[in-house]
DNA sequence: TAACATTGCATATCAAGCTATGCAAGTGGT
DNA sequence: ACCACTTGCATAGCTTGATATGCAATGTTA
């Protein structure tokens, strides 16, 4: 049997990912966002003031790679960075008006991306597909050891 | 409401997608590649002495990407490009023994980062699953205006 | 308190994706 | 035969992801 890659899930995942991402970018860019600042930014809507590594474990994303994207963030004017008074180490994020006022278009757009995506699709089906994918992102996330145990064995056995 | 980002089936799709890309990582770099050249190479195995147009074609990849990607399997030793004899503008695409070596481990490893991720999910999710990436994929690939029907009734209009 | 370990972040360097652009080789119409 | 168009590929330059590494600030411990 040879490997067919329309049928492995890893392949199927990150042709889908691009997909999605292409979507994003044409929405957004007349914002004058880019993909990889939208997460960042979601997270920092909620509530700003992070740290950088608040805001990685938040998003399951390297330190270097966050720091890239702060470092463009703050050269477009989304973010400001300021010293932790109380620990010399800390950067604290914070969000500029300029990004403060991007929030409702922006998460109208992504809005609209998925509704595209899913068009088509019945809603249990929808729903059955992200539960999978968040039960296969919980599965990648945990130790090699632990794969394949639901989260509840592996909580009772710790 | 605020936007959800764990409940966005595009942020769901590109988290799922890196942490698929982390995990074939550390299986096939002990093998001496990369996610990125792997797509090509699952191509070329089923056939070589392809145009760069038509591995993209097979791949859904920008051209100057897929460029990119050929000119690091060259330098890598996976590939030679040739002129073809009969058109001057076209390049051939030709495995060396070296890649031809890898197709067992290399799909073999893919093979187990996938039944990794799967594992816990019932044989009837993981079909479900895959269709419906599948499905996502078709919709996110036609052009805007026909988003939302289903491809047998776009055949049909056309 | 001096020495060591840990934490938070930055920098260097690479891969893998993209858009914009250029150019040489082929094709077609007149 | 010539001009315009198309096709195939390369290059430049950017973003987004990763590893490896360094360093300063803070914590810990003998």
């Amino acid at each position: 049997m040879t490997f067919n890659k329309d049928e492995s899930a890893g392949y199927l995942a990150n042709h889908l990912a691009r997909l999605f991402a292409r979507e994003l970018q044409a929405r957004i860019k007349p914002l004058g966002l880019s993909t990889g600042t939208f997460p960042a930014l979601l997270v920092l809507w909620e509530g700003d003031g992070l740290t950088q590594r608040e805001l990685i474990e938040h998003l399951d994303i390297e330190q270097p790679t966050m720091a890239n994207t702060l470092t463009r963030m703050e050269r477009d004017g989304l973010i400001q960075r300021r010293k932790d008074p109380a620990d010399g180490r800390v950067q604290r994020i914070w969000l500029t008006d300029q990004a403060r006022a991007l929030e409702g278009p922006a998460t109208a757009a992504a809005e609209a991306v998925n509704a595209d995506a899913l068009a088509g699709l019945e809603y249990e089906e929808r729903v059955a597909f992200q539960a999978t994918m968040r039960r296969i992102i919980a599965t990648l996330q945990a130790p090699v050891g632990d794969r394949g145990i639901p989260a509840r064995r592996r909580a009772e056995s710790a």
